[in-house]
RNA sequence: GGAGAGGUGGCCGAGUGGUCGAAGGCGCGCCCCUGCUAAGGGCGUAGGCGGGUAACUGUCUCGAGGGUUCGAAUCCCUUCCUCUCCGCCA
């Protein structure tokens, strides 16, 4: 959502950012609908205030007891009633019309997204450790998991139809210390609040984080009117709507583990086999609140904190930056993770840790009384730290040993009762 | 699910048709007094949009959205939420 004050004072910008996303500009129509709309308020403007001038006098008139004067009053007002209604009525319409506009608008890109396409004109940032050299053919998560017996995929279609899986034993385990090590490293280590909030939430949440109203098709609904969250970025960062914080409580930061729900619509096809992309998934979120000058370091904070998670697990990585045309429309900036996943022998996304600015701040009236005491909308960002589910693919394919065994990594060893593989005699 | 009560400024809370953007309190800010284990006094203090260099000023906002009225925090309708009691259930 976007100050239309803003871009009344930086059309070119504007629209250059939008140009870079690859849509057109649009500062010429926001402006256009302001100028109407403000049009519109100024002689409404007008007109209540001769109202409430005349209003005044005939309560005045009323409580001396001048009868005459109050109905000679009300006679001078009668015909602006109707232009007040008449122009409430323009108002609302147009108010309407340019906050469908602004808040269909993505968000403006920060000047260091490099310009691209598609997640083929990304730039790598940095890089940790080298795929390990494998003395076999290293099998896919998939082909490991239904080996051991503990990644049934045909039985969770019986059950639920196709992208789904049911982990079993060890290897549902496995997942669960993912979460736990996660969750207790952001807590511990990185200064998080840990969140249980809720899964179903209303349009007005999924508004409030820019899902809706234009992405409204990769979401689950529910009968009763609402969504499942497809990130628990939603929940979290909603935590704060409609709140005036105080500047002493920023930055705040929030982690969870949740399930996430994605209908995948527009993916037919891609990724069908096995769990990397699923209609259901685990994720550990982490999401802060920031003052907008604080909320660029944050971002690199944020990332840390996702690569710790990698580190830990000593799994191979790349970050990149997100080129403009492979960015959320929410985002300011992006950095994803990308996991070096040896049985598809490529790097895969497994976080992705962006900057909003203010742009979901004003779409849920999130804002903070700045060291002035001025009110200001807040900054905020979300980054997965990291997605379980692809965790536990990579930790498989990273760790699997040439009988189809899987090592477990030491930081998680604690979570699994000390056991320092997983094997199918089980 | 049934019955009832209520949603007011950063927070608490008064206000049932006219001079209410709204008493009082808390919190916060500035100033003064005091000088000893802590307090006392004064003043100021909502947000959005628009006009003005500024002082200032117009308008809108009392959960949200409509309506009635010359005029609505106050009346009516819709809707969301909270609380109490009953029922049901994990």
């Amino acid at each position: 959502m976007f100050d239309v004050k803003w871009i009344r004072n930086n059309p070119e910008a504007f629209d250059a950012s939008l140009k870079r996303r690859g849509a057109e500009p649009q500062s010429a129509h926001v402006l256009a609908l302001d100028d109407a709309r403000k049009a519109t308020v100024q002689q409404l403007n007008e007109w209540q205030g001769t109202r409430n001038a005349s209003s005044k006098q005939i309560g005045q008139a009323k409580a001396q007891g001048d009868e005459d004067k109050a109905q000679k009053l009300l006679a001078e007002v009668a015909d602006l009633k109707a232009k007040v209604q008449q122009g409430e009525e323009t108002e609302r319409t147009q108010t309407a019309e340019l906050n469908e506009l602004l808040a269909g608008l993505p968000n403006l890109l920060l000047d260091d997204v490099p310009d691209g396409a598609d997640e083929n004109d990304n730039v790598e940032k940095s890089r940790f450790s080298e795929p390990r050299q494998f003395n076999f053919e290293p099998k896919e998560h998939y082909e490991l998991g239904e080996q051991l017996g503990q990644m049934d995929f045909e039985i969770a279609a019986k059950i639920a139809g196709s992208r789904f899986v049911v982990l079993k034993n060890d290897v549902a385990r496995l997942e669960r210390a993912l979460g736990q090590y996660m969750l207790d490293l952001h807590t511990r280590e990185h200064g998080f609040t840990e969140v249980i909030a809720p899964l179903l939430v209303r349009s007005e949440a999924l508004f409030g984080t820019g899902q809706l109203p234009k992405f409204s098709e990769d979401a689950f609904q529910t009968t009763d009117d609402r969504w499942l969250i497809p990130t628990s970025e939603v929940s979290l960062t909603n935590l704060v709507r409609e709140t005036m914080l105080s500047h002493e409580e920023l930055p705040l930061r929030f982690t969870s583990l949740t399930p996430c729900f994605r209908s995948e619509a527009g993916s037919a096809g891609r990724d069908t086999r096995g769990m990397l992309r699923q209609h259901q998934f685990y994720k550990v979120e982490m999401v802060a609140v920031t003052a907008p000058d604080k909320s660029l370091e944050e971002h690199e904070r944020m990332l840390g904190c996702a690569e710790a998670v990698m580190k830990g697990l000593d799994i191979p990585y790349r970050v990149m930056r997100l080129c403009s045309g492979d960015m959320g429309a929410t985002m300011m900036r992006t950095f994803d993770i990308e996991a070096w996943l040896p049985g598809q022998n490529t790097y895969r996304e497994i976080s992705s840790v962006s900057v909003a600015g203010d742009y979901q701040a004003r779409r849920m009236e999130a804002r903070y009384r700045d060291e002035n005491g001025k009110p200001q909308y807040v900054h905020t960002l979300n980054g997965s730290g990291v997605a379980t589910g692809r965790a536990l693919i990579a930790v498989m394919e990273n760790y699997q040993q040439e009988d189809g065994s899987i090592a477990i990594p030491e930081v998680l060893q604690s979570y699994m009762g000390g056991q320092t593989e997983i094997s199918a005699a089980k």
